[in-house]
DNA sequence: CATGAATGAGCTTTCATTCAT
DNA sequence: GATGAATGAAAGCTCATTCAT
């Protein structure tokens, strides 16, 4: 999420005003939770006064709602530019994992938000339903994968595609949202090579998991 | 006739009291986050005066410390539990993904407080430091077991155990972190039989992983 | 072709526009108080932006004095449909009772700003002055019919008009606009019937003041 | 009610804080209306932090009820100092007309409030209940007196006691509440002499009623 | 030690009013 | 003339923290 000002702010854009405020809420929400996230400090981030924050949106829980969702929506757009078909089922498994990896590692206000929302039990995603718009693409990707790689005799057939993408997000997810606690803890240096090399790892254990007879 | 007597009572109550806090507070920081954990409901929990909860700590964010090292004291006292020594090195790595697994599964107060300083930045436990208290007995136990292994000649050995702990702990904490979100967008039943079959599956893998030359 | 031809439908609809204000800005502040009533709402109820209302009016108290203004002239209107003229003193004397009655019954709004803009001691009408305005009719009416009366021997002459007709006010108000902590309070049933009995024995009431000897 | 400061608030007196309250409340509801009324006067008025008033009485509309029923709780006790006993019926008449009179003209809040409440439907009372808390005794004396006075052959005996009550109530009150309207539209010197005047006509205009055959 | 009473500072939300088109 | 967009100022309410007993 690029944290650099807003453009000077076009005054009298309804839409762009709204946008803004996702934006800022985005920001504010990752960064604080949703108890520490505080409203005016959004209407700061956004340019605009708190009126227009409680005009567009209503209250607290419901800005923070459209930021989830928000969330979601730009997470969906950045992973259609994955694109699989040219390689064949290994490499695209390994670019699958590199892809969401580097995904996780570059955006890390959604594995923020992602914590926060199961922190607060999933209430919010629970209603904001609107699956379409929410799911991940990548387990469609998966999916693909997993079913060229059965055909191609690679692959064991006995994998649900969620699940598998689930052992992916898992093993990339990690790293990512704990960061702070294994520097810590364990005296890791989590940085782009680690994460790399884990990365790496990663592929090939799932890819040897992949090629296991059930 | 001095106090002396009961001196020693009073120092167990102390004693006592303060743990009750300390309990309270990591139930409450656990549910609430750091920004909406409330000092009177730790009060209250701990069946306490609001004041006696600064007497022992001073401010918030001491009390959260000391919940966070509390969570931290906890679990590896759990941790002992686990002893490996009696199997042969598959046997204990299964036993290691089995018992990690439960470990969260049981214990999603810990899971919580470790997102919960992630968010944060892992501010408090990079002061916490404390590192003997705080490092999982779990690495110990990876480490004793990979060695068995790599003398047996059943597992490659450059493996950092650091390192494969992570792996075990990505695959066991992601679906207990991500619950929420996991049955809200994938229509995952995360139950316990799900989460068996994936502390199996994930068993496969990181065993797949260690038996593969490197 | 100049833009004269339209320039009197112009000055219609500013006209009626400013009614439709007027009218919803007396619902508004009869229902909710002054403090209670929200320009949102007016500008709502009459259909118009909220900008209109302040070019019409400058400011909410503005509104609120043209409300009170509009309450008394559309009192006023409503009394000049009463004659008494036709009638013998102390029927005249009855219907009066009677209309007065009835016309807080079927006007509780005005019942309402009455009480209102007491509660703000006055201040607005005071200003409005505009006494023809609003003085109501009925005075003018009683004074003749107790005229009518005295001149016919049936009346007593030391009655002033204005006094007689606070106490006719006095007995039909009161029920009315304390309506509601009459039935909670005193457990009454302030309905039509209960209201019709008042009525009947006001009546004999101020008649039996009026044909006392002074 | 006494508007002169509060003496110096003897801290740490939770009965005494919350009473000071409950006269600051009572002041500013009472001046101010519901919506008028401002928290933040309530607590300067009774010496205290805005806090503890939401502590004592949880929000606003509570505070309000609170300050409805002790308005009433006074006006009941004020009502306990007439005596009837000792008078002739007719007498007694006389005494509870100018008792009620000077009771509203002395306790221009308690009129107020009725007005508020009134405004707002009732919504509050209604909750209140608490009748006999609340439960005007004037009604209980006027029951005796009309019994004595029927007794006695001087009084009619179809009337009921809650009745004539409202209607010494309505005669006195109107020109109370409406003070300030009746001097702007009729010119009225609503003064003390003036009310004295009404107060004594009043009685006579009761009497004459109370004296007619049914 | 222990606590009921109290508060400063801040948070979410509202509202009369104005700007800019 | 008309309005959607915007806001300063304040209102109700909360919370970490301290006082006084």
């Amino acid at each position: 999420m690029t944290s650099h000002k807003i453009s000077r702010p076009r005054k009298r854009d309804a839409e762009a005003t709204k946008q803004r405020i996702l934006q800022a809420a985005l920001e504010e929400f990752s960064t604080h939770g949703h108890s520490g996230a505080r409203v005016d400090r959004v209407a700061e981030g956004a340019g605009v006064s708190k009126p227009m924050i409680y005009e567009y949106f209503g209250d607290k829980d419901t800005i923070y709602a459209a930021a989830l969702r928000e969330a979601y929506v730009r997470i969906r757009q950045a992973e259609k530019h994955l694109d699989l078909d040219a390689l064949p089922p290994e490499a695209a498994i390994r670019e699958l994992v590199r892809f969401t990896m580097n995904h996780f590692r570059r955006n890390p206000w959604f594995v923020s938000m992602l914590a926060i929302e199961n922190l607060r039990g999933g209430q919010t995603i629970r209603q904001v339903g609107d699956a379409p718009l929410i799911q991940s693409v990548l387990v469609e990707r998966v999916g693909e994968v997993l079913k060229r790689g059965i055909g191609a005799g690679l692959f064991r057939d006995d994998i649900d595609p969620v699940d598998f993408y689930v052992f992916i997000a898992s093993l990339c997810y990690f790293p990512i949202s704990n960061t702070h606690t294994l520097k810590a803890v364990f005296k890791l240096p989590v940085d782009d090579a680690w994460l790399d090399k884990r990365s790496a790892d990663a592929t090939e254990m799932l890819l040897g998991f992949l090629r296991q007879a059930p």
